[in-house]
RNA sequence: GGCCUCGUAGCUCAGUUGGAUAGAGCAGCAGCCUUCUAAGCUGCGGGUCACUGGUUCGAAUCCAGUCGAGGUCGCCA
């Protein structure tokens, strides 16, 4: 079994010298088309107005356009004041000099499509075959990148919802690091709020039961689950009755501390059963003592004048009778686009959230950190605003923002809702969960869906062996790869076929269209992590999967069927075809368990 | 009421940052199939991209408005 722990992190040292036009085969083409445009406009032939990286080369939608789409004529047209048509074919007879490009036709409105050698592509997969781990890889960028994600409270257990938001940021994470970036992963761990000292008072609760007390029900306004039951225990263990008769003042720091690591260490226990992993573990706590970093942050934003002392009116729409008018100190996040501006103190003198929350944001642009990136359920959407606003303000404009939410998750049984009740505080969890049905499982299917769209998780589904689990089909795949070349060695005698014969391989021996079609397909990861990468959005790497899966099985089912015997990839009178054929399947394997590492989702070698 | 996220086939969802005739999986219909790995395969039907305007060579995609769903609206985090 491929563990999803390869190391996908670090940047190929390879890279910096090797570059990545030679494996992406459509940024090569877009360099080379962009240069088309730069000789065009030295010559004077295209205005000098004209950015070529405005023109763009991609796959075709349909593949009896060629091998690759050019918008530029249409672009272009206007600056040039040509016809998109004449100014095609300007571009045309540039590209025509490109000894690998076989064909150039110009249809529709001003598309150019073009035929390339099939050399091109078979040299991509020549160059993924001779190095698997770097295909598809960005070359190192500048800048540092921090994602953060979970941040769950730690006051009790994750739930499904968390568990989205969890591996939506650790695969994006991932993601961009396979890309080129340096990533950093974060949990803001909320320790310094009022709701850790109703936990701090929900255990000594437990504590006192432990200690024999009848606790009697747990009131309300504390923290009712029996999670916090072993927490009480341990407290015995470690402070035996020493806490009893001490006044709340002082045991409430002691018991906080306790539970707050009791909680963390909970949570990171369930985030590990999910593959989600963390490098920093920032304490909101840590932004107060020793030193008090949200005074500093705000008075450094006083003196830029971005906090000020003013009263905000009433919020509209909605009777509030315990409003009152007062004055604050306010963040200026009207300056930068929010709607009102921000409260930083409470009425009763302490920071609000935002505050803290502003002060630590700070501390990631402080730590060198120009890309931002929160990952966030959707209730918190309210809040991105203002978020923006202050990283804005705290970076000079320096760093950005940008915001992740994800939608809930409706988990289901079967196709009907699975129950879940919060008030007996025995709601159904992320552990729970995971360890039902995986985490394979679990983190495919939350990937497998748009981050802002509600997904439906269903516990029966994601663990079927068929075709209608995308889980599974994706997995299968790999592991088909796996079955074939071991049924190679038994058909060639135990011949390893390594990846230096493969690499020597005949690619003319792969002729048909749907061979083609998925060699092309292969071809396209790189920059399909680019894509997705730059919109910070890994489902896409999810769908490439799920669709490069399907062509191979396409692919595989034409050689079942009765006179298709030579599309299988096995041919037993014929090595040459054979050794092209596995070349094929290698390229594709290391494909699929790439990406599925990036995604934390394991490449079984078998699923019997 | 303000703001945020959405609205695509009967259902669940994609849609390559504005490209060509809008795609896939279920479900439905019609055939085929006993295997290089078995948990099937192939094909067909199915659409006012919520609606109305606008921007331009070109809009599901961008802008404005309307309708609808969910979320949110100082002293929770």
């Amino acid at each position: 079994m491929r563990g999803p722990h390869e190391p996908v992190e670090q940047v190929c040292a390879r890279c910096k010298s090797k570059g990545t036009t030679i494996m992406n085969v459509f940024a090569a083409f877009q360099t080379r088309l962009e240069a088309v445009l730069l000789l065009l406009k030295e010559q004077g032939r295209l205005p000098a107005s004209v950015e070529p990286s405005r023109a763009v080369i991609e796959p075709p939608r349909d593949p009896s356009h060629g091998d690759m789409a050019i918008n530029a004529a249409m672009v272009f047209a206007k600056e040039a004041g040509m016809k998109p048509r004449d100014l095609a074919a300007l571009i045309v007879a540039e590209l025509e000099k490109d000894s690998s490009i076989v064909a150039c036709e110009i249809a529709g409105p001003g598309f150019i499509n073009i035929r390339l050698a099939p050399s091109v592509f078979d040299d991509a997969l020549r160059a993924l075959i001779a190095d698997p781990q770097h295909f598809g890889r960005g070359a190192p960028r500048k800048g540092k990148v921090n994602v953060e994600y979970v941040s769950a409270n730690p006051t009790g257990p994750m739930h499904v919802g968390h568990g989205r938001g969890a591996v939506f940021g650790d695969a994006l994470a991932s993601l961009l690091a396979f890309a080129g970036h340096d990533v950093t992963r974060e949990y803001y761990i909320n320790d310094a709020g009022a709701q850790v000292d109703v936990l701090a008072r929900s255990v000594f609760l437990r504590y006192r039961e432990a200690l024999g007390e009848d606790i009697g029900a747990i009131p309300d306004g504390f923290y009712p689950g029996d999670y916090l039951k072993p927490v009480g225990v341990a407290l015995v263990k470690h402070y035996a009755t020493q806490l009893v008769d001490m006044p709340e003042s002082e045991w409430l720091p002691r018991v906080r501390r306790y539970a707050i690591d009791a909680m963390m260490t909970m949570i990171r226990e369930d985030l590990a059963k999910l593959r989600v992993e963390h490098s920093v573990f920032f304490s909101e706590a840590s932004l107060r003592e020793p030193l008090d970093a949200v005074k500093t942050t705000i008075s450094a934003l006083r003196a830029k004048g971005l906090v000020y002392d003013g009263r905000l009116p009433p919020p509209k729409g909605q009777v509030d009778a315990e409003w009152e008018d007062r004055e604050q100190a306010l963040f200026r996040s009207t300056e930068f686009g929010d709607d009102v501006d921000r409260p930083l103190v409470k009425s009763d003198g302490s920071y609000t959230y935002f505050a803290s929350d502003i002060a630590y944001h700070a501390s990631k642009y402080q730590r060198g950190f120009t890309t931002l990136i929160d990952v966030w359920g959707a209730d918190h959407g309210g809040y991105v605003k203002r978020m923006a606003a202050a990283v804005n303000a705290v970076s000079d404009g320096k760093a950005v923002l940008d915001v992740k939410l994800c939608q809930l998750v409706k988990l289901m049984r079967n196709g009907e809702p699975v129950k879940m009740s919060k008030r007996s505080g025995d709601f159904v969890t992320l552990a729970e969960v995971v360890d039902e049905v995986g985490a394979d499982a679990v983190r495919f299917m939350m990937l497998f869906r748009k981050n802002d769209a509600p997904l439906e998780f269903d516990l029966a589904k994601v663990i079927e062996q068929s075709k209608d689990n995308a889980v599974f089909y994706v997995q299968y795949a790999h592991a088909r790869c796996f079955s074939i070349f071991r049924q190679a060695a038994q058909a060639f005698d135990g011949r390893r076929f390594t990846p230096s014969e493969l690499l020597a391989a005949d690619f003319d021996k792969l002729s048909d269209p749907d061979e083609r079609r998925l060699i092309q397909f292969i071809a396209e990861y790189p920059r399909v992590i680019d894509a997705a990468a730059q919109a910070h959005e890994p489902h896409r790497l999810a769908f490439y999967l799920y669709d490069l899966a399907s062509a191979f099985h396409a692919l595989w089912n034409r050689g079942k069927d009765k006179g298709q015997a030579p599309l299988r990839f096995i041919n037993q009178d014929d090595a040459t075809l054979t050794v092209a054929r596995l070349a094929l399947v290698y390229s594709l394997m290391s494909v699929l368990a790439s990406a599925l590492a990036i995604l934390g989702v394991s490449a079984p070698d078998e699923m019997r």
